[in-house]
DNA sequence: ATGCACCCTGTAGTCACTACAGGGTCAAGG
DNA sequence: CCTTGACCCTGTAGTGACTACAGGGTGCAT
């Protein structure tokens, strides 16, 4: 399969197919007489790991040690269960920081009477001092 | 005031102080004999009011637009209130989407026995065959 | 033989900084 | 007077995870 056809297959942009094998990530594949790339199934699958990863959020570090934990099937689990808590407690971090951030824009925005900007509540929440000079 | 004692004041690195002023952000300050930047109250609201809006999320852009009407004070604040809606937007999607991650995230971690990597059930939800060759 | 979709490499750009390298300035202490 | 150390200067390169070309080659159908 051309990297074109795999790229549809795992939702990716063929550049950024290409940026996976630069760094690491996906083994360089064959290629054809013309000096195309030719993936087969194995590419997929990493591919689609990799890809799911992303979804979850996880940093291509991160996702570059769980391929290499999951190539080593005998291993104890334990550290792919500390990387994935450590990743959860990251997003639970800024899923709190941005809840915080919403409530504050709604209560910024709330109070704008859209009149002229000189009385705008939403320029004065941003200004240190209430009325600058 | 030195660029030192503003980023202080500001909780900025001074750095960043250099690179608002790159960027246009933050307009040239006066130099002393020595060439050491000097600023005044204005650059400390001006700068003050920069960071407020970055913790608030606003991108740099966006910022630069928030000033320019902030400084046009007799202005309708309609163009301020739509930045400041569609930032809010913007927040609520991405909570949105780091919120159902978080839950996956949870589910996934939840099912790990913390056996062999070869029955992980973390590995399973990222790749894309219950089980792989 | 020509058009077109696809592929190749390599480089530069994105965002909002951060981190040096390699110097200059200034005030205090010896 | 000299040195030490904290601060300042410019300029460049690096971060993460791609994205967007430029300038060319390949493969297939018409």
């Amino acid at each position: 399969m051309t990297i074109g056809s795999l790229a549809e297959a795992t939702q990716t942009r063929v550049e950024t197919v290409r940026w996976y094998e630069k760094v690491g990530l996906l083994p360089p594949p064959a290629r054809s007489s013309g000096n195309y790339r030719l993936y087969g199934p194995e590419h997929l699958r990493r591919l689609s790991f990799i890809r799911r990863g992303r979804a979850l959020g996880f940093t291509v570090e991160q996702i570059r040690d769980l391929l290499a934990l999951a190539d080593d099937r005998d291993r104890s689990c334990g550290e792919v269960d500390t990387i994935a808590r450590a990743h959860l407690a990251h997003v639970e971090r800024k899923l709190a920081d941005l809840t915080r951030l919403a409530s504050e824009l709604r209560e910024v925005i709330g109070q704008c009477g859209c009149g002229s900007v000189s009385d705008c509540r939403i320029i004065e929440a941003l200004s240190p001092l209430g009325e600058p000079a």
